[in-house]
DNA sequence: ATGAAAGCGCTAACAG
DNA sequence: CTGTTAGCGCTTTCAT
């Protein structure tokens, strides 16, 4: 808050206006206690003189702020960025949803290591609640807090018998249309391309076994390779892929992301795709439609999981009930597989 | 705020400590004023209690939030989201950057539509201060509440005799270094794509004419190509540029998401890049570097842009010097151009 | 070194 | 309908 900015005050208008504060008050929140001819007067008074409710103040003075904050978990020694692009739309969406319920989002960083970062922050009061993407690894902690403070809501698997609302997509049946799939295409050597520690991608490699398995194909793990991430792994990983290359006819990669760098590193070698491999991704990032070729890939919709979100935590603070949806993961056939 | 949380405040470790509350206030503050054995006892009552401040209410005694809001104004007219990749990745870059001094990123939307939104904004008081990033066409608004109101810093083009601080890249250096590069390569032919009526961008632009002047080709309007923006005159660029393509021997898009785009779909119609067509990017976005063909573009530091902003910000607020940079803008060479 | 008391700008009983 | 009064939970003079 500016200590600059000319500071016409609620007191001053009242004073201006020859009523009281209260009235200017109720007549500022168009209270129907207050008479019309009073009001329109007020309103007048305060549009003259260019005044501004406020805000902080008032939401002291309501305990409440209007305000969420959008926290995302890592799983424990992870490294993660702000700017996966998955949370960044995720986000984007979470903030448009909650503009149009007249709230604001609080992005804030916290670190997991602390095994009480959740705690902390709900005492620090600064938000009516908060919206997690990914829950992680970190359920028993989430739940911990959810026994006493009602203001969260999640983006993940549902958990039975949790104490807080979930919304997320259905990753076991989407790990499983999407490597059905390439089984359908023909494919019979499929790679798994993925971090599989997070139970949301943990589920999604569980589908991925079990339309395997419904095909008769056996699990190869020498064709399960790890996460494609940003560091030195990534580039392993990477190599490995490359070096495997004639061993698949297919890929699954367990986020878009991965999908594309890695046909990247494939195309840079010589792999025409999908002709030689067929590859699948997840989560339909913008990106999935501007690649080339364009990335089949399994659709979350984050609109939709955005607005439930939003909608259980608003009710959940107003302890209204709150529902944990699985949305049904949709595959979006495009070229690459 | 939560209603429900169970909530012990200053009062009561002030009590279950035997002392006052301003005792209580000053040794959680580590005031010098204060008696260490006091100190260790307070701290040691409120740890036991798990107190926590309240930080909303310290806020507000303060006048202060440690909270900066990051609004992007959008160029009259021109539809945006708050999912445009370049914006996403810059409100990355300045959340971690606030986040290192101590201070909270709140993600707004506003209208510029209404003549007043900053007026709005600033008057409401729950940030300290404002990033803007983008200018766009609001350089008259911005430096209207410039003149009153300090706590503002915006990524954009620097305005010779602004009141506000300016970070941004030479845009024109950039649009040049871009151009060049394609003329270096032996194209002489080059379209140009993208919006031109943002002034950053326009500057880009006019680096593009330069960059031909300079090289003695003419400026072709007919190669000048509107926005691949998300909706249909998007897609009707595309059309008119699929259409257009043996006319051209490289393309400079001011954007890499549009470059991205573009490629695609010129490569979709069998044009190979870039061996038939060298495409330049602007941004230097994660997805130049996953794209296959990988793309040459021009970087902006987002991270060191990030941080000059922040600390302009912080400055502005505390009534130290700003400084109003144009980062050098650098062309990365990779393998689309 | 500590405490008492005032007050940040607003809302909401409680009285008229 | 309107005004008076009492705080929200903290920090900070001003005393002691």
């Amino acid at each position: 808050m500016s200590k600059q900015f000319e500071t016409v005050q609620m007191s001053d208008i009242a004073r201006l206006a020859g009523v009281s504060k209260s009235t200017v008050s109720r007549a500022l929140a168009d209270s129907p206690l207050v008479n019309e001819k009073t009001k329109a007067l007020v309103r007048e008074v305060a549009e003259r003189h260019n005044y501004r409710i406020n805000v902080a103040a008032r939401n002291f003075r309501l305990k409440e702020s209007l305000t969420v904050a959008l926290v995302m978990p890592a799983a424990a020694g992870v490294e993660w960025r702000i700017s996966d692009p998955f949370f960044l739309e995720m986000t984007a969406a979470v903030a448009e949803a909650l503009d149009e319920r007249g709230h604001q989002l609080l992005l804030t960083r916290t670190t997991p290591q602390s095994g009480e970062w959740l705690e902390e922050f709900v005492a620090k009061r600064l938000a009516d609640g908060l919206i997690l993407i990914g829950q992680g690894t970190q359920h028993s902690t989430i739940e911990r807090i959810a026994r006493t403070y009602r203001g969260i809501s999640v983006w993940g698997s549902p958990v039975s018998g949790a104490s807080y609302p979930v919304v997320g997509s259905d990753n076991h049946l989407g790990g499983l249309r999407a490597t059905e799939h390439l089984v359908g295409r023909g494919c019979r050597r499929i790679a798994l391309v993925g971090y599989r520690e997070d139970p949301e991608i943990r589920a999604r490699y569980m589908g991925y076994r079990d339309a395997l398995a419904a095909a008769g194909i056996s699990c190869d793990e020498a064709l399960t390779f790890g996460p494609v991430a940003g560091d030195a792994t990534g580039n392993d990983t990477l190599r490995r892929l490359v070096a495997a290359k004639d061993r698949f006819d297919g890929v699954f990669a367990v986020s878009d992301l991965q999908a594309v760098k890695l046909m990247t590193a494939l195309m840079q070698h010589g792999v025409s795709i999908p002709k030689d491999c067929a590859v699948v991704g997840y989560d339909d990032l913008p990106i999935a439609t501007w690649y080339h070729p364009a990335l089949t890939t399994v659709h979350q919709s984050r609109e939709m999981g955005a607005q439930i979100l939003v909608d259980n935590l608003l009710a959940a603070i107003e302890g209204r009930d709150t529902v944990s949806v699985k949305l049904d993961p949709e595959l979006i056939v495009r070229d690459s597989a």
